[in-house]
DNA sequence: ATGAGTGCAAAGGCTTTGCATTAGG
DNA sequence: CCTAATGCAAAGCCTTTGCACTCAT
């Protein structure tokens, strides 16, 4: 989904950019949690990205805060308490996940287009039926991971 | 949703019979909090559960693990930080989310039965190929409610 | 009587904040 | 230079746990 190699500019490129409109700096910190994100095809924890990376752990709070404001990162629901983050959908292409009840592991997937649409398509009315403004949608599956089962 | 009267003698027998199934009663506490879960149709965070129900907030949350457990209570997920609770959608129906990206707010729909149909087929088979046991999914539609547009 | 449930208060753990220092423009 | 960012440590806040008491069986 996001496996990108550790030098994929336009990448960089798109962040830079999201991070000067929320007025912010694409500073050395940053780039390695999102370094960290990009390595594997599931969002990450707190304490994964501390282990991954080595940075203190309140700048990686901080830097989360700024990079979910900014539209870059997302922090992703699972079944257990942990947060997890992944590069927002904007970035990496939009997905849903895999999430095991048990061990509370996170995979991404993609349905296919027609579904997607057809979703999209009730989705949409249903909003405005309720004078809801859609910004988007989340949808996950829940269940037993391959180990877990 | 699930807009109970307050003596609703079926939904009573069927979360009795699910805490006996788990090894547990329905106390004067649990009951409390059932009703409490019942008054809207939108899912409560802990501290309005407390302002409503005044129990002992160590009672609420022992409780609440208690009905989660035994699939009485469902645990919400929102943008904000906060949990929320409901009544588990195998006594409610099932049904999804209009999650407020701004206030939190969450309130209950439900999406034509065809698309949900449609969409529960095309997850089967995603799940089936990624050796994932799905037990069910999630859907929330996020956006802004009525009163922060 | 006996184990579950309750409530208060203390402990725990993740997250946020204060403040002095460092780095980037 | 000057402001944002960083790191360490302290403070905060939600949640969990310990313990004695009460309730129901």
């Amino acid at each position: 989904m996001h496996n990108h190699n550790h030098h994929n500019d336009a990448l960089y490129k798109d962040i830079a950019a999201r991070l000067m409109a929320a007025g912010q700096r694409f500073t050395t910190n940053r780039r390695t949690i999102v370094d960290a994100l990009c390595g594997g095809d599931r969002p990450l924890s707190i304490p994964e990205i501390l282990k991954a990376t080595s940075l203190a752990q309140s700048s990686l709070y901080r830097n989360l805060t700024v990079l979910e404001a900014a539209g870059v990162v997302t922090r992703v629901i699972t079944t257990d308490e942990w947060g997890r983050f992944e590069l927002s959908e904007e970035l990496t292409g939009h997905h849903h996940h895999l999430v095991c009840s048990q061990c509370g592991a996170v995979t991404d997937v993609t349905i296919p287009d027609d579904v997607e649409t057809d979703l999209d398509v009730a989705l949409a009315k249903l909003a405005t039926r309720a004078g809801f403004e859609l910004s988007h949608h989340r949808l996950d599956l829940v269940g037993l991971c391959s180990s877990c089962q």
